[in-house]
DNA sequence: GGGGGCGAACTCG
DNA sequence: TTCCACGAGTTCGCCCCC
């Protein structure tokens, strides 16, 4: 039987969607059965049908690469071949091999706090989480294919006697907390990855007491246990990547020692496969597997001319990296939080009312958290999830640091109503670049491109293209630095005047913009209360965007997105007009201008742009 | 050509 | 009955401007 129609009898096999074992605690679980459940219950799903689209991109992505491989002659690898032994001598040379990193994991750690809480529930199969998701599964629960990130509903299939536990937070970050204090005594400044690992320096430990990397760490998961009551897994290595590795290997409630040494490094390594190591996920893995064959880390080096030609810089220089055993040795200095955000899952809608009240809950949340830390950003990010599971990302760079709820929310707003018509199953915000509270300022930080971009009268920057400038807020985006204004010579409102104009009007004149509509000939469909008419069959009366017979739907959601804004007694609707004459152009044959050449288009850029060089220098 | 801004994708727990 | 999360970091490619 060839490959082909094995897989049209089993098509499970190639959906690895939720199903790996790589997870310590599984290694008997019979997987066959369960990808055939997971599929089974998955199978013509949006969630599912998404995954497959996922899985043809990467397909795709990988094909490319396996075209650009068969097209290097023996004189490109020569040239290759030379760059990856430069590479490969410089990161030998970097190698570090008198520090001692210990990894910690705790083991299943939210359901092992569970369990210490309801002692009823030891030895029983025990999921933390919800039937939409998982966060952690006990090692009984683990046995039947049960694990962390891994749908509820799946789950109860795989285990019908799976006793489902809530999320509570305060507890795990309360045990996280005792388990910190252990930490602390080892190495003050180690690495907290989250509630439940962490990574701690154990050399000037072992060399003060005399004390073998091996004993530290038998003596750390002691007190471990005597103080929290729960066990961990240490992995004891040269460097945080091995460490973590090593971690793994003698879960739970076990230890695994790397010595330091080179030999004993390599020896380690050279038959380690990839998918063990940090930062190589299921699509890095596929895509060396298929293109080059390399599946353990010392294929990484046999294949290291190809690895520097079909890779960028950056990938080649840590997939080498991975093949001689390096990873970190050094506490980084400057662990600042980089953004914050918060997102919620509800079920998919396309009612904007709806959409603006999540979107105001989010930005709530948002704000709040934003001041518990004293937080103030000018990076907005709103990230959508449609009900066909496609996640889109919207930002806008501020002219000044936000963390009210209203501030946020204003921006916000202009994002999303940017995108409407839109059905979501996902709405959240994201903010970063924050303002940086040893300069106590609130100076403007970009007033310098500002200026020049004033000066030059440039349309360049969504962030005034999403923003809307007749809102009474408008004045907030510009800058309330009265210095700059006198630097710039110029006043908030000839700001204004300028910012506002970019683009827009002349969009409008593209789209044919009629308010003076002549006569009507059909009301839209789907909502009484709507004022839209349809003029001529196919013009909204509100706004002159065409939506020729058979867009039903999108009429239904262009009415609804009227109804919205009166509600929301907002003014401004170019931007909306432009997002949704842009879908239009994607469906309608009748495209009467070229498109736009920006990010809105880059999802159809070449796929063999992503993940390898763009240019070769030989 | 370099840098900033943006959007998408990948990864981890 | 329930029907695929959330938060954070990183890298890459593209566009635009200088």
């Amino acid at each position: 039987m060839d490959s082909k129609s094995e897989g049209e009898d089993r098509p499970w096999q190639s959906y690895h969607t939720a199903y790996t074992n790589a997870k310590a605690g599984m290694e008997g679980v019979d997987k066959e059965k369960v990808q055939k459940v997971v599929y089974e219950m998955s199978k013509g799903s949006k969630y599912f049908e998404n995954e497959q689209r996922k899985e043809a991109y990467i397909k795709q992505k990988i094909e490319n690469l396996q075209q650009q491989h068969a097209k290097l002659t023996d004189k490109d690898i020569a040239h290759f071949q030379k760059i990856a032994e430069k590479k490969i001598v410089e990161l030998e040379a970097s190698r570090e091999l008198t520090k001692t990193w210990l990894h910690t994991d705790m083991d299943a750690f939210y359901a092992a706090v569970e369990i210490l809480d309801n002692p009823s529930l030891k030895g029983k199969p025990l999921a933390v989480g919800g039937m939409s998701m998982i966060c952690t599964a006990s090692y009984e629960a683990r046995k039947f294919g049960v694990r962390a990130a891994m749908p509820g509903f799946i789950a109860r299939k795989l285990c019908p006697h799976l006793i489902f536990v809530p999320t509570n937070f305060d507890k795990y970050t309360h045990f996280s907390e005792l388990t910190r204090k252990v930490f602390r005594r080892y190495d003050p400044n180690f690495i907290a990855t989250s509630l439940d690992e962490a990574y701690l320096n154990v050399t000037d430990v072992c060399s003060e007491r005399g004390l073998s990397g091996e004993e530290v760490a038998a003596e750390l998961r002691g007190a471990i246990c005597d103080e929290t009551g729960l066990t961990c897994s240490v992995g004891v290595a040269p460097n945080r990547m091995l460490a973590k590795v090593c971690s793994d290997i003698n879960k739970p409630n076990g230890q695994f020692i790397l010595l330091n040494d080179h030999g004993a490094v390599m020896t380690f390594i050279s038959s380690l496969p990839i998918r063990k190591i940090g930062g190589i996920g299921k699509v890095t893995e596929h895509m060396l597997r298929d293109v080059l064959g390399i599946t353990t880390c010392d294929d990484m080096l046999k294949n290291s001319a190809l690895v520097c030609a079909l890779f960028s810089d950056l990938s080649s220089d840590f997939f080498l990296s991975v093949g001689l055993g390096l990873g970190g040795t050094h506490t980084p200095e400057n662990r600042m939080r980089k953004s914050i955000s918060t997102e919620r899952t509800f079920t998919a809608t396309s009612d904007p009312t709806l959409l603006f009240q999540k979107l105001a809950d989010i930005a709530e949340t948002l704000s709040s958290d934003m001041q518990k830390e004293n937080l103030w950003g000018r990076n907005l990010t709103l990230k959508l999830k449609t009900s066909s599971f496609e996640v889109k990302t919207r930002a806008v760079s501020l002219q000044k640091y936000i963390s009210s709820k209203e501030e946020i929310l204003t921006n916000a707003t202009n994002l999303l109503k940017a995108e409407l018509p839109v059905s979501l199953r996902l709405i959240g915000l994201r903010m970063s670049q924050f303002r940086d509270e040893d300069k106590h300022t609130l100076v403007d930080p970009t007033q310098k491109t500002l200026s020049e971009f004033i000066v030059s009268g440039s349309s360049h920057s969504k962030a005034y293209e999403n923003q809307d400038i007749s809102s009474e807020n408008s004045g907030d985006y510009l800058l309330e630095d009265k210095n700059l204004c006198e630097f710039d010579g110029t006043s908030e409102k000839e700001h204004r005047c300028i910012t506002s104009e970019p683009e827009s009007s002349s969009k409008r004149e593209e789209l044919g913009d009629s308010s003076s509509a002549k006569d009507t000939n059909e009301t839209c469909g789907g909502n009484a209360n709507c004022e839209i008419q349809w003029v001529d069959g196919y013009i909204c009366s509100k706004c002159g965007i065409e939506l020729p017979l058979g867009f039903e739907e999108e009429r239904r959601e262009h009415a609804d997105y009227h109804l919205a804004q009166s509600l929301q007694q907002e003014e401004s609707v170019h931007v909306a007009h432009d997002r949704v004459y842009h879908k239009l152009e994607h469906s309608s044959p009748k495209s009467r201008k070229k498109q736009k050449a920006s990010s809105q288009g880059a999802k159809f850029i070449p796929i063999d742009a992503f993940f390898t060089k763009g240019k070769k220098t030989l």
